[in-house]
RNA sequence: GGGCCGUUAGCUCAGUGGUAGAGCACCGGCCUUUUAAGCCGGGUGUCGCUGGUUCGAGCCCAGCACGGCUCACCA
C-alpha cells in the first residue's frame, strides 16, 4: 500500500489482467464493502473464532433428527464462503462451503435483529462469513444453522461463475485454479486424493526402512534418463546448469555411500512436448534398494500399488475411462520381444533382421531419424504394442541399447534386466537391476556419445563423476521410478495430466 | 510442428449478411422453512485481435493470438 492511501477507504481492487475496466458487478461489490465499513465492520479482520467446519458439521451431526436437535441443541460457529442465496423478505437461506461440503444457513429478521438482518444485503455470493447459531432441520429435512449472529470475514470483489453450469472453461480452470476449486468440488477431491496418495507412498517406504532424501534439481550434467533438459544459468559461478531430468544418478551415489534404501518424491523437468500425459515438470517417485534386482522390484511394485489402490479406493478394481482395471496379483510379465511378436507383427525372423526393423521404425516415426536397432524396436513398441497393455503388465527385458544404466539380463546379453509397468496403455513405472560395473558403465556412456554424434539428441551424456562413484563400489541394487502424476490420473480417473497438477504449464497470457 | 474445432454479457450458451439475444448472476420492488425458491421491472457488450469483401459483417475471406481434441516426440 502506498503511504498516501487511507487504509480506512476500501477502493475497488485493481482490474485483473483480463479486464481494463471494472464491471458493474465489481463496482456494486466495492460499494457494499464501503457500506459495511461505514457500519463499523472490519473489512480485513486479522483472525476469526470458529468451532466447526461446514464439512465437519455435516459428518458429525448429519445423522441427528429434528427431535434430537431440539432436545439437545448443538451450538456452532462456522466459517465458509457463500455460494448461493435464497432471499425471501424477512428470512433468507444461503449455503456456505469450506471447500469440501455445503452447509445451509438460515437467517430471519426477528432472530437476528433488524439491523444485522438488513446488513446481509451487503453480503454477496462469494463472500466469506462466519455464522453462529444452533443446528436444526428445515421442513424439507436439510441440516441447517439457524444463525443468531453473522460475522463478515472477507469480501469477494468479483462475481463467481454461474451456479448451475459452474465453471467449464478448461483454460480458466487451469489458469485460475482457485475458481475451479471453489466451483467444482470434484476438483478439490482429486487433489486431496493425490495428497493421500503421496502420504501413503511415504508411509510404505518409511515403514520399510527407506530414507527419504532430496537430491539436486539443478545439475551441471543432466543424467538418469534419455530426455532433453531445460538450461539455466548461475551468475556467481558463471556456469550453465540443467534442471534435472531424473534424480537417478544422485540416488545411486547415496547407495555407494551406504544408505541402503533411499527414496525421493520430487519434481523432474523435461523439455519436451505437452499433451494429455506429459507436463514439462512432473513428479516422480524414485526408490533404490541395495542387495536386490528387478525381480524384487516387481514384487515390491505389486505390493506397493496393490496396497495403495486397496487403501485409497477400498477395492482391488477401479474404473478408468471405459476400462475396468484389476490390480489382482500377480501381474503378467511380458517379455519385450514377445510383446512385439504378439502385437507388433514381428515374428522371430523379422526380429533378427536388424535393417528391416530399423526401416519399419523409420516408417512409423519418420521424424525420428536416425534410428538404431534398439530405438526402432522402441518406436514399434510405442506405436503398435503399448495401447494393448490395459491391465497391469510388467513389460520385461527391453533392448539393452536403450537402457544404458541397467545390467544386461542374465540369460540374454542383448536385453536389459529392466521392466516397465503399463496400466491402461500408460507407462507408469520403470525399473532395473542397476548397472554396477564402472568399466561397463563407462563403455555404455561412450556408446551413447556415439549415438549423439550420429544426431540423437536424447542420448545419455558421459558422466565421469558418476563412473567414479561406481568405482568405490555400488552393491547390487534394484531401482525404480514411478510417475506420480500418472498414478494420480489412474486413481482419480482423469484422462488428462493437467487434471492432477494444480498449476499445469500454459502459455502466459499476453 | 501438422490436421480438425472453438473464442459473443461476470458465468453457461443461442445467434439465418440488415437495430446484440436467453438462462443464471447483477440492480430496483414484493415475499419469515427456501434450496436451479418464486413474482414484477431493468441489458450491464471492444461479438479474441488486425485487415479485407460488401451499401451494410458477430456471421463471408485472409492473417495473427490463445485454447481444446488429435497425430508425431518424451514419463
Amino acid at each position: 500500500m502506498s503511504p498516501n492511501e487511507d487504509p480506512k477507504t476500501p477502493t475497488p481492487p485493481p482490474a485483473g489482467p483480463d479486464e481494463e475496466k471494472t464491471s458493474d458487478q465489481e463496482l456494486a461489490r466495492a460499494e457494499k464493502l464501503r457500506k459495511l465499513q461505514a457500519a463499523g465492520v472490519d473489512p480485513f479482520p486479522h483472525k476469526i473464532e470458529w468451532t466447526h467446519s461446514a464439512s465437519g458439521i455435516l459428518s458429525q451431526h448429519g445423522g441427528r433428527t429434528k427431535e434430537e436437535l431440539e432436545a439437545s441443541p448443538v451450538l456452532v460457529r462456522v466459517p465458509g464462503r457463500i455460494l448461493s442465496v435464497r432471499q425471501m423478505g424477512r428470512a433468507t437461506f444461503f449455503h456456505i462451503s469450506d471447500g469440501r461440503a455445503r452447509l445451509q444457513v438460515y437467517i430471519r429478521e426477528d432472530a437476528l435483529g433488524r439491523e444485522a438482518y438488513e446488513r446481509f444485503s451487503l453480503f454477496d455470493i462469494g463472500d466469506w462469513v462466519a455464522a453462529e447459531g444452533r443446528l436444526f432441520r428445515t421442513r424439507t429435512g436439510e441440516l441447517t444453522v439457524q444463525a443468531s449472529s453473522l460475522q463478515f470475514v472477507a469480501k469477494c470483489h468479483k462475481p463467481l461463475p454461474e451456479k448451475w453450469h459452474g465453471l467449464q472453461d478448461v483454460e480458466i480452470r487451469y489458469r485460475r485454479r482457485y475458481l475451479d476449486l471453489i466451483m467444482n468440488p470434484e476438483t478439490a477431491e482429486v487433489f486431496r486424493l493425490r495428497s493421500a496418495l503421496t502420504a501413503r507412498l511415504r508411509r510404505f517406504f518409511d515403514e520399510r526402512g527407506y530414507v527419504e532424501v532430496e537430491t539436486p534439481m539443478m545439475q551441471a550434467m543432466p543424467g538418469g534418463a534419455l530426455a532433453r533438459p531445460f538450461v539455466t544459468h548461475h551468475n556467481a559461478l558463471d556456469i550453465d546448469l540443467y534442471l534435472r531430468v531424473a534424480p537417478e544418478l544422485y540416488l545411486k551415489r547415496l547407495l555407494v555411500g551406504g544408505l541402503e534404501r533411499v527414496y525421493e518424491i520430487n519434481r523432474s523437468f523435461r523439455n519436451e512436448g505437452i499433451d494429455a500425459e506429459h507436463n514439462p515438470e512432473f513428479t516422480m517417485l524414485e526408490f533404490y534398494q541395495a542387495y536386490s534386482d528387478y525381480n524384487d522390484m516387481m514384487e515390491l511394485t505389486e505390493e506397493l500399488l496393490g496396497g495403495l489402490v486397496r487403501d485409497l479406493l477400498g477395492k482391488d478394481e477401479f474404473s478408468y475411462g471405459d476400462q475396468v482395471i484389476s490390480m489382482k496379483r500377480p501381474w503378467p510379465r511380458l517379455r519385450f520381444r514377445e510383446a512385439l511378436e504378439r502385437y507388433g507383427g514381428l515374428d522371430a525372423a523379422a526380429f533378427e533382421d536388424r535393417s528391416a526393423v530399423v526401416r519399419l521404425g523409420e516408417t512409423l516415426a519418420p521424424d525420428k531419424k536416425p534410428l538404431t536397432y534398439g530405438r526402432a524396436l522402441d518406436v514399434i513398441f510405442d506405436r503398435r504394442v503399448k495401447h494393448h497393455l490395459a491391465q497391469p503388465t510388467f513389460l520385461i527385458n527391453p533392448p539393452k541399447e536403450v537402457s544404458p544404466l541397467a545390467k544386461a539380463a542374465l540369460d540374454a546379453p542383448d536385453e536389459a534386466a529392466r521392466f516397465e509397468l503399463f496400466i491402461s496403455g500408460m507407462e507408469l513405472a520403470n525399473a532395473f537391476s542397476e548397472l554396477t560395473d564402472p568399466v561397463e558403465q563407462r563403455l555404455r556412456f561412450e556408446q551413447q556419445a556415439e549415438e549423439k554424434a550420429k544426431g540423437d539428441d536424447e542420448s545419455h551424456p558421459i558422466d565421469l563423476d558418476y563412473v567414479q562413484a561406481l568405482e568405490y563400489g555400488l552393491p547390487p541394487t534394484g531401482g525404480e521410478g514411478i510417475g506420480i502424476d500418472r498414478l494420480a490420473m489412474l486413481l482419480g480417473n482423469r484422462r488428462n495430466i493437467r487434471e492432477v497438477i494444480l498449476f499445469p504449464l500454459l502459455r502466459p497470457r499476453e
